[in-house]
DNA sequence: TGTTCATTGTGACGTATTTCACAACATCGT
DNA sequence: ACGATGTTGTGAAATACGTCACAATGAACA
């Protein structure tokens, strides 16, 4: 397994992630502390999929039930009950024999694993249609997600207001993210742009950055990227058409 | 493998398609046409792939580029080039040993293979802030792609032309789409609409499904969903996010 | 307390996908 | 015409991921 080389795991690359599977450095004593957080090469696409179990978790305690069944939980989500389980067996133990699973309890852990009991602070950058929409969306709040910077290199925007936040100059991105902490980004610009703000929001040490631009980024191994395309989406799907 | 039980592949379902491998009554008489559009089973994570080396070539024609090799365009995309042969070898044999491949000529085979040879038109359900954005989205027409009809159930927003087109009323969705013969739909309702939009869709003949709103989809096997999910994304990154 | 029932968590297995590694071959310079 | 070079296409091996199937077990109720 050759460190260097396939660092990203292909797929990952492409398909969004490009992330580091953080778990080098266990030559330290094989403890066997199989706690909850253990994430030692957990596939991405089981991490992937956590997301719409939150997501189905929140609906159901919506709807006031307040015990699942994986087969249930699965019908719902459209997979076998089987992965369900695999998928939370990776973390440890939350259902009870005969039972299911608590669906808040369960719902609470699966954000704590994902670590969304916290609100992550963003930055946005490059404010044309595509960021107003963006900087605009509802959605994210609602979701441990605020955007707490706007960010475009052209003066003319420079200043603007939208949904409460000034639009400011990219020469500030790097120490805007610095000094709030910030370790998440979303890049909006246009194509041609789209790497050197990856640069600068590396600089400024995001971790986590989320590409509306149509280009693979190059990025280091810490930081894990994942790809809104839905030109792509659109043109892989034609593929499937039957006229 | 039970016909119904995973007729979608679980993974797809999520991560997006949930469509029909489309390639059932193949006991016709195992005719060895193994033509360029042989589609037998060729994995999805391979079609996914196909838009991201057509984009990455279009680049290199750009750049007045006319020869490539796996290696290079590997390179480029962030994958083995390894794979960029295998993917390939699916469909053919496109390369020159020793030289590459044509840039020009690998760019509109991958397309043809893709249907991209054509344009589609699209409808786009959903006319609040988001559909609003979409159908002034630049980025399709460059793409194969066409937004022909736009439609929202409030009464209040039907009328209001967007981007050169008048917002039409729902329940004129499914017959436009049979009488225009349209494949390919965009849901960009509130979530709660989403499958009762999905249902209409399906009953206009529709075959490809781009679905902004945070839900799985339940449609038949013959369409192919993919979803457009920025919070789940978001939410996917955090898991690897060290502090 | 014992029996029934439902449902988990997980070894063992199976399938899908990626990577290795190399024979085959096209091109070029001599 | 030939050897050197670079790069493809692909069997075979390796890895990753999904599913089966069942022992283990908690709850309910007699």
């Amino acid at each position: 397994m050759p460190a260097i080389a396939r660092t990203t795991p292909i797929e990952r690359q492409i398909e969004s992630v490009s992330s580091a599977t953080p778990s080098y450095g266990v030559d330290m004593d094989l403890d066997d502390e199989e706690d909850e957080l253990n994430n030692l090469n957990i596939p991405d696409v089981v991490i992937r999929r956590l997301p719409i179990y939150v997501r189905t978790l929140h609906s159901l305690i919506e709807h006031g039930q307040v015990s699942v069944s994986s087969e249930e939980l699965a019908t719902l989500i459209g997979v076998t009950a089987a992965q369900i389980r695999r998928d939370l067996s990776y973390f440890g133990k939350f259902g009870k024999q005969g039972r299911g699973y608590d669906v808040g309890y369960l719902s609470n852990t699966v954000e704590r694993i994902l670590k969304l009991d916290r609100t992550w602070n963003m930055v946005l950058c490059g404010m044309g249609k595509l960021g107003h929409a963006i900087a605009n969306y509802r959605g994210f709040m609602r979701s441990s997600f605020e955007i707490a910077a706007l960010f475009d290199s052209d003066e003319n925007l420079v200043g603007e207001e939208v949904n409460g936040h000034p639009i400011r100059p990219m020469r500030d991105l790097v120490e805007t993210m610095r000094r709030e902490h910030i370790q998440v980004g979303i890049i909006a610009t246009p194509r041609k742009n789209a790497q050197e703000t990856a640069d600068l929001l590396v600089a400024g040490g995001v971790q986590a950055i989320l590409n509306y631009a149509p280009v693979i980024l190059k990025v280091p191994d810490h930081v894990t990227v994942r790809e809104i395309d839905p030109v792509s989406a659109l043109q892989s799907m034609t593929y499937y058409i039957e006229d």
